[in-house]
DNA sequence: ATACTAATATCGTATATACGATATTGGAGT
DNA sequence: ACTCCAATATCGTATATACGATATTAGTAT
């Protein structure tokens, strides 16, 4: 996960999220970020955040049944999480009215 | 503003929506966004996006004493702003929470 | 008018996120 | 065992956002 002062973090951020709630597989996530913004990631972009993080020590592979590889957050991936949590509340606290407005 | 599946519009979307509350220069948006994030964005990094939203006719030049360029929105920039603010939402619609508890 | 300075602008470079295309892999079913 | 397919993985390419360095410009002050 970066650190400087960039915006592009955000689908790491995401995907470490969507993670946090529920251990997820590349398909899931794929499906999952569907729903939310209309279009699915394609292959290309998910697999390469799932290996970033993963190599990165955030997210770790656990054996599921089938072909499909689930991940669950690591200890680090955790506390990264909350980090970023909270640079996102920073950035973003002026956002709360929208969300509620928009989103209930 | 970008129309595809990615992440990365997000500098422009909140420099869309800082103009949107207040006119604001280059200067003031570098400062607003230290607040934020604890570290100020390049003049290499705020500029070329407010050409690229100036060029795009989302933001326009409105004069000021002195040498600063205020920008302000114009009608495709509001409509955009909306359209982004949904898009947003629909993203992290789950975020309500985490902002509510941070931000307070 | 000239020098100074803050704001703006541009340049070269780096990287995360994106895509579509293609390759690989591992269970499932015949 | 072999084929098939869905899930995963990789490749080449494109672009927005980032930086630091440098250049330009327009008021300010001497």
């Amino acid at each position: 996960m970066r650190e400087s002062c960039d915006m592009r973090g955000f689908l790491s951020f995401i995907v470490l999220r969507l993670i946090s709630k529920k251990n997820m597989s590349g398909e899931e996530l794929r499906e999952e970020l569907k729903k939310r913004k209309g279009t699915k990631p394609s292959p290309g972009t998910i697999y390469p955040v799932l290996k970033s993080l993963n190599e990165g020590g955030f997210i770790k592979e656990i054996k599921d049944s089938g072909k499909e590889k689930k991940y669950k957050l690591t200890k680090s991936g955790q506390k990264e999480l909350r980090i970023a949590t909270r640079k996102f509340c920073e950035i973003f606290y002026d956002m709360k009215d929208e969300l509620g407005r928009h989103c209930d």
